[in-house]
DNA sequence: AGGTGTGAACGTATTCACAGCG
DNA sequence: CGCTGTGAATACGTTCACACCT
């Protein structure tokens, strides 16, 4: 039926509709993702978590208080930090400090990721100018525009490029991850041109479902699908 | 381990880490709450995706043509539907329109929703100014915030009201979902005044799991996460 | 005693495969 | 004959419960 799938773009699904013979690569080959995605995606909450404790003087912490800080059960903590290794001590639990550090290493985030972001419409320059993201270990490395008012301008010291030379940019500064902030009708398009450019890892805003080849992993941020699944549940009259 | 949990704030889980004791009262009882919230989850990209077809003229689709365009499989759209009724015809598929419509009625999309927002930071203008809401059901019907420098400016025809008056003004409007976009710090309280207010579904973009009775259903945004678990599938080096 | 790490049990979601309808 | 709707089979994720460590 189609030729390219989302990959772990699993924003509704519980597992990636993967078929078998488009099996992913994602970094190292092997035994590794044997790993759910499922646990990959709650890994950074832990780490916020463990952060947010860690700052607040709690050097060590048991997967049951952990987890009612989360809102998740302690043994789904247990049984996911069980996948990686083993990092608490019995009878005392985690040291808040050593997991979070642990965890993070397990993401890649002990290292500064460079982001490629396209679209500097009212999101755009939202996400340009979001103080969050530097401290998560991501760093808008460039910001493409179609719009020539646009391209030129200059933002926290970063210039907007020309949407035309998206492909050569993010290949010439060897980028791996991109934010697609553009408007639905360009994204496909936008994808495929950072994918060509070695872009591995994509933050969709577009309410579009990506069609991405297996080596790459989207996420899809969408507020009006959240919106509008919620509305089911409220009572109007209530 | 703790008194209230999030419910259907199914980000990361697959299943509700529902206490069974807390069960949920979303409108309707009874026989309802059978269907699976990563069903409903997937409703509104159903919805979309129809739409989008009608627009282009396509009056027909097969749930393999259907699911080809959403990245899913078809076994899972007519496994969704089946939850709600039969919208095909056999040997023929299903039509645009119709079923656009009738999971919209579903979702209760067939009438639009007043919604306040929290908070007048980057984000909360942005989301102010996003011309998407509308057209999908929701309207911004009260903006607030803390900063005084911004209460009382008017955007679209809309004054910023004092943080101060939410539970109050959410209450008089009877408005029913809220939109937060306030610092981390600040989440938590918010919520528990909107519920307060007569909130029951809540669009989280702070970074933050908010503790929320059952009856009120969460869903986060969390942009930091979704590039932090992508970061894990990168291979860094090419 | 307190709390981790993990086999085994359980519950939930997805997919198969086909009867039956138009 | 093509395609829906759905029981049955399978795959997956979560939770239980306890051996074991400190």
């Amino acid at each position: 039926m189609q030729a390219m799938r989302q990959t772990r773009a699993i924003t509704l699904a519980t597992a990636a509709p993967e078929p078998a013979a488009y099996y992913p690569s994602n970094g190292a080959v092997g035994a590794e993702e044997a790993i759910p995605d499922i646990v990959i995606r709650r890994l950074p909450v832990y780490v916020r978590t463990l952060r947010g404790l860690r700052e607040r003087g709690i050097r060590s912490v048991s997967s049951d208080a952990l987890a009612g800080h989360i809102g998740v059960t302690a043994a789904q903590i247990r049984r996911d930090l069980s996948y990686f290794g083993k990092f608490g001590k019995q009878g005392k639990g985690y040291d808040t400090e050593f997991l979070a550090a642990a965890i993070a290493r397990i993401l890649q985030l002990d290292r500064q990721w460079r982001v490629a972001l396209a679209g500097f419409g009212n999101l755009g320059r939202a996400i340009t100018h979001y103080r969050g993201f530097a401290p998560s270990s991501f760093t808008i490395a460039t910001v493409f525009d179609r719009n020539p008012d646009h391209i030129g301008q200059e933002i926290n010291g970063l210039r907007i490029l020309s949407d035309a030379c998206l492909t050569e940019v993010i290949a010439a500064e060897d980028i791996r991850i991109g934010i697609i902030a553009v408007p639905a009708a360009f994204a496909q398009e936008t994808a495929d041109r950072m994918i060509a450019g070695g872009v591995r890892a994509i933050l969709n805003y577009a309410p579009v479902v990506l069609k991405v080849p297996a080596m790459v992993t989207v996420r899809e941020i969408d507020p009006v699908s959240a919106l509008q699944s919620m509305t089911y549940y409220v009572n109007a009259a209530g």
